[in-house]
DNA sequence: GTACTGACTTTTG
DNA sequence: CCAAAAGCCAGTA
């Protein structure tokens, strides 16, 4: 299929990875960027958010946080309304936009 | 080949 | 709790 809405500039790599990863966590479950980085053999937290912003449309993006169980920066609504619709056990939080991810009970153990 | 950017992480104050 | 700094990795210019 002629994808050409973002898919990865490196087949085979890093980037593509990253997405079959994320197409994987089962719903109501979460992972860390830090996470996706580790089970796929590196740390690059940070690329793994390169990849998100590139083709992240392409896959559940809001089952993938930061550390602490915080939603993707600028993408907090959006997610906030997945989780509600998948049943994210999400705890409240008082500082926060408005809430947080339990990672404890929400982390996707493979 | 080097330099810069980025949906990050962790430590320190 | 918040702010700042350093560290790490992949992709692109």
């Amino acid at each position: 299929m002629a994808d050409a809405s973002g898919s990865p500039s490196t087949p085979g790599g890093f980037g593509e990875r990253v997405l079959e990863l994320v197409a994987e966590i089962p719903p109501g479950r979460v992972l860390t960027y830090g996470d996706v980085a580790a089970l796929l053999g590196s740390r690059g937290a940070r690329a793994v958010g390169t990849v998100m912003a590139r083709s992240g449309h392409l896959v559940p993006w809001w089952r993938v946080l930061r550390a602490g169980g915080h939603p993707p920066t600028g993408h907090a609504e959006r997610a906030l309304a997945h989780y509600r619709d998948e049943g994210t056990p999400l705890r409240p939080a008082a500082t926060d936009a408005a809430y947080r991810v339990d990672l404890a009970r929400a982390r996707w153990r493979p």
